[in-house]
DNA sequence: ACCGTCAATTGACATTGTCAACTGTTATGG
DNA sequence: CCATAACAGTTGACAATGTCAATTGACGGT
């Protein structure tokens, strides 16, 4: 087999490999994913990833791509699901799928926002699997700001909700919020008060009950 | 020399060998850290390091201790620096001293919050440096709670304080958010919302003028 | 003066990422 | 129909690293 390959057979094996990388890291934890057990899990040998791959940090950049369409059809599919209109509950429902995500899936997430060497800059698909990712948000969000219920543009507001789940999601995945009690209520009282500061005085007390 | 060390030699070398370890970990990036360069740079051989540490986790952990017991430092300093007697204001100083030291040291920041392996345990001196960290901003909070000026008690503020901080310290250092203007907004969009949101409704005009 | 204890160093090894040389197959031009 | 080039895939080799084991050497108590 020496026939140079298409480009959809190298997207395929691609695909393969980032998807068996992603199993070897939910199993092993991120240290034990290795490209020789990569290479070995997928049934190739040592040094077949490097042909679609460029090194390892090109490996994980790829499956830090692929998380992220994961992570946006979770909570896409979780917003559908809900078949509610109203933004609020949308985004409620949004970002529990977010949360749920991540908790359920704490190597991947974590690889997915894992640091890259400084200087080194976002590559354009991981930027567009980031775009993808906000929109689930910034749907309602428009939506929301349209009907003048919002104290900021839907952009900003964004920012400040994916930063904030964010932040909860990684010190529960890092064993810092304690039990799932404590970690319930924070998530409880963050939404809480997400939809207080950002609403306008007048919607509050509709939005809360 | 082959006397057995005093409790207080041991504590005074791991501190230098940590204290080492930090500076090549913000010179060098967190794969710069290595065992035998620390060792070099200490000016001792090789094994020297396992005298003081079990393995490498455990200089990880002493750094995350020491790291974080700076992180107090710099955030209390701001605090008593500002000679601001409202909570309020102390808040924003104790958060913005937060946010600047993740930015100052994102590599010493990411270590501090690094991922340990699952079912691994917070240790208890780890949970001590990071109680004496949250007491910064508990403990205008107390104050504002007993004045009956907020919507849950302060623990609870606490955390989703914390969380939303760490969440944009972290997506910032990944290089997630963007320029530094879409920071600041971001920053002041997530204070905004957080006094919005924690102070009772007969405040908000009062703390926000 | 001797011996055990303990700090400290050096030797050695397995794992891992990665480069380079090699193998073998397939398509194409003579 | 064959030779040659291009390319997928494999194996050998090496440096870096974490870590264990054996060694060395100094100090203090008997």
């Amino acid at each position: 087999m020496s026939k140079p390959l298409s480009d959809d057979e190298i997207d395929h094996r691609r695909s393969i490999l980032v998807a068996c990388a992603i199993t070897l890291l939910e199993e092993n934890g991120a240290d034990g994913l290795t490209l020789r057990k990569l290479a070995e899990a997928a049934g190739v040998s040592r040094q077949t990833p490097y042909l679609y791959f460029k090194d390892k940090s090109d490996l994980l950049d790829a499956i830090r791509i692929a998380g992220l369409i994961r992570l946006t059809q979770a909570t896409t599919a979780a917003v559908n699901e809900s078949e509610n209109d109203g933004y609020i509950e949308q985004l409620r429902v949004a970002g529990e799928a977010y949360v749920r995500f991540g908790l359920d899936h704490p190597t991947l997430y974590r690889m997915i926002y894992k640091p890259t060497r400084a200087e080194e800059t976002v590559s354009s698909e991981l930027q567009r699997a980031l775009d993808a990712n906000s929109l689930v948000t910034a749907a309602p969000m428009k939506a929301a700001f349209d009907d003048g219920i919002l104290v900021m543009p839907p952009e900003r507001l964004n920012q400040v909700f994916w930063a904030s789940l964010h932040g909860l999601i990684s010190l529960r995945n890092e064993g810092l919020i304690g039990d799932d009690e404590t970690f319930v209520q924070t998530l409880e009282d963050l939404e809480n008060i997400l939809a207080t500061g950002f609403l306008k005085v007048s919607d509050k007390a509709q939005a809360l009950s």
